[in-house]
DNA sequence: GACAGTCGTTCGGTTTGACGAACACTACGG
DNA sequence: CCGTAGTGTTCGTCAAACCGAACGACTGTC
C-alpha cells in the first residue's frame, strides 16, 4: 500500500484524528454518533483510536451522520497567502483571439475546483466542449457584458450577475462589450 | 445503513461505476491498476462488479493509483443552471454599513465551499473573526480598490487582482474606493 | 495450429472488520 | 449510600474483505 509521496502521516491516523475532531466539533458523544450512523460504538471507538482499516460504508455512514463530506475525513489541508496581480498568469494561460483565462488557484491535490480569471473581447464567442461528468461551473461577471451558460440556453450577464450550470454539456462565453472580465469557478466535485 | 435522503442509488454501486469509469478513462486494464495500487485483481474485480464493502485503504490505494481524489469515487454530482442578478441576494444577505455579502452558491451538501459576491463602501473596514481550521478564502477584486487578506499583512488589490489566504486567522476587507466589489470563494475543505 | 500474452472472472484459505455484551469510570439525584 | 444514566473502553463471535492461484476467453505471432 502507500504508493503516495514519502513521509505519509498514515491514512488511518488521519481518519482517526479527523473523525474525532469532527465529532467533537459537532458536540456529540461517541455513543450518540454511533447510534445516529447506525454503527456499533465499539467499531467507532476502534476507528477513532486508529485501529484497523474501516469499510467505506462504515465511514460513509459516519460522515453523513456528521454532516460532513467524505473527503473531510481523509485529507487535512494546509494553505498559505498568495497574491496574483491583474496582469500575471502563472499557469495554464489560455489565450485565443482576445480571450484570456488565467488559472488563479489550481486544484490543490484534493480539492476539486479550479479558479480562473477570464477576460474577453466581443465578437469572439468561446464555445467549450463538455467536460467530465460531474463538473460544475460558476461565473460571476466582473465588468462588461457577456452571454454565458449552456450553449442551448445561454444567459446574458451584467456586472455582478452570477450563473451556474453543469459543465458536462457544451457551454459558451461570449463577450458583448469591450473590457469584459469574469471570475470562473470550475468544480470537478 | 443509508440514513441519507430516500431513493439512494446505493453507495457501493456508485463506487463501482466511478471506479470503472475512472479506470477506463485512464486507459489502463484491471490487472494493471491492481498491480499499480498493490491490491489483488480479484479484489478489484469484485469491487467493480459492485460486490461488498471495500476497505478505505483499498479504495485509497486505487484512487491514488488512478490519480484522482477520494471523493471522485463516492459522490456523483447533479447540478442545474441557476442565475442570480446583480441586485438579488437570495440567502445570507449580510449588510453592515455599506458592506453587502450575497451568498451565491452555498455548500451543496458535499462540496465544502461558499461563493459570495461582496460590495463595500470605503471607510468601513470589515474585520472577520477566524473561521474553522482548514478554511481557505479566495478573493478576486472586480472593481474599485481594496485592502484584503490576513489582518496582520493585508494586500492592496486592484481590479482583477487575486489573493488567497488561510481563513482560520483574523482577516480583513477594506474598500479603498467607491463602488468596490469582489468575488469571494470560501472553502471549508 | 500451437504457443505465449493479456484480458477479466471465479474459487478456497487466511486475515480482519463489524457487531453485541460486558466492562470500568464519572456525574447526578433520591 | 446506592441506583440510574451517561461516557468510552475491551472481549468473543461471526461474517466478509483481501489475497493467491487457477480458470476460460480472446489476441497476435511464429
Amino acid at each position: 500500500m502507500g504508493n503516495g509521496p514519502a513521509g505519509e502521516p498514515g491514512l488511518i491516523a488521519v481518519i482517526a484524528a479527523s473523525l474525532r475532531r469532527e465529532r467533537e466539533r459537532a458536540g456529540i458523544s461517541l455513543s450518540e454518533l454511533a447510534k445516529r450512523a447506525g454503527v456499533a460504538k465499539s467499531t467507532l471507538s476502534q476507528i477513532e483510536s486508529g485501529a484497523g482499516n474501516p469499510g467505506v460504508e462504515t465511514l460513509w455512514a459516519l460522515a453523513t451522520a456528521l454532516g460532513v463530506p467524505f473527503s473531510r475525513l481523509v485529507d487535512p489541508p494546509r494553505p498559505a497567502t498568495r497574491v496574483l496581480r491583474a496582469g500575471e498568469g502563472p499557469a495554464a494561460h489560455s489565450e485565443v483571439a482576445g480571450y484570456t483565462a488565467a488559472l488563479l488557484a489550481s486544484c490543490p491535490p484534493n480539492a476539486r475546483r479550479d479558479l480562473y480569471r477570464v477576460t474577453a473581447r466581443p465578437g469572439e464567442p468561446r464555445l467549450s466542449a463538455p467536460h467530465a461528468p460531474g463538473t460544475v461551473e460558476h461565473v460571476v461577471l466582473a465588468s462588461g457584458r457577456a452571454l454565458a451558460g449552456p450553449a442551448e440556453e445561454p444567459v446574458e450577464l451584467r456586472p455582478g450577475d452570477y450563473v451556474t450550470y453543469p459543465g458536462d454539456v457544451p457551454h459558451i462565453f461570449d463577450a458583448l462589450a469591450p473590457g469584459t472580465s469574469a471570475v470562473f469557478v470550475m468544480e470537478h466535485v
